[in-house]
DNA sequence: CTAGAAATGAGAATCTTTCGCATTTAGATC
DNA sequence: GATCTAAATGCGAAAGATTCTCATTTCTAG
């Protein structure tokens, strides 16, 4: 039962954030916007406020149990938190999403920081391209 | 004279937008956002509209004269493009900005798009971390 | 110098996200 | 199980950033 988890995370656990947390653990695309919970959420006939998801999503974010990213700059992208980190490769054509983890990039982020003086907190790293199948199609 | 840079990139000479490169080319500051310079352009007495600075700014980015970043995900953050790529490590707590270039991220980059099949286009890389003298200020 | 296309400025409109507040609910206590 | 209260919800209003609309102005080619 999700509940544990909300509890766990010092959360209540209410029927909007059981269902927002049972949706993403549900769903088989891992990264979405609000909106799209949200209408995913109504299609699914549940009724949740838009409101509330966006309230649900960030304490979730807070509460490490989700992962919050800009991928475009404008709106943000969750994702269920594996424990693991990990950056993303994305599609400039068709939205398509890769993730991977490089441990030189990793290891040189931190040198990098040092070297400037900086104790690093975070990082963000995105590679723009064009897929495969992108790019046969032509 | 800057019109000249203005008419190779295939935008007529016009009034503001001589105003935005010539500020933009004459600040202290390399990192703004449209906000900033529409300010910035106010208050020493230049007038120009809030809508042609987006613009202009936008027209300037397609031109490669300008850089856009999303530093935090939501505003748009212009650079004046010196011809050399470079990538951003930036103090969370007085939004003070450095610029670094790492061949080896750069080449790993590379190789990774091209291990997931992709052809690379781009790529955006922001460090976050506390810098030097917001370390010892506490 | 003139005409026509392109650019500007002002405000309205849009989009995403947050806020305010009346109403409901989780869950601790009796 | 009934009660209580702080916390959470849902709605619409509001916000901040950016874009759009369109009447007016300004380049610049001829
Ligand atoms: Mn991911
Ligand atoms: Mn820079
Ligand atoms: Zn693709
Ligand atoms: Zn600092």
């Amino acid at each position: 039962m999700e509940s544990k988890d909300l509890k766990q995370a010092g959360l209540k656990a209410t029927v909007p954030r059981l269902k927002i947390l049972k949706f993403l653990e549900e769903s088989k695309v891992r990264h979405m916007s609000a909106e799209d919970v949200y209408k995913s959420l109504l299609d699914s006939g549940e009724e949740v406020g838009l409101a509330t998801v966006y309230r649900v999503l960030t304490q979730f974010e807070s509460a490490g149990l989700v992962t919050r990213h800009h991928f475009e700059g404008d709106h943000s992208i969750f994702e269920l938190n594996d424990g693991e980190h990990h950056d993303h490769i994305l599609c400039v054509k068709c939205g398509r999403v890769d993730e991977f983890v490089d441990d030189v990039i990793e290891a040189r982020q931190a040198a990098i920081a040092r070297e400037n003086g900086y104790s690093m907190e975070d990082h963000s790293l995105y590679i723009f391209g064009i897929c495969s199948d992108c790019q046969s199609k032509k």
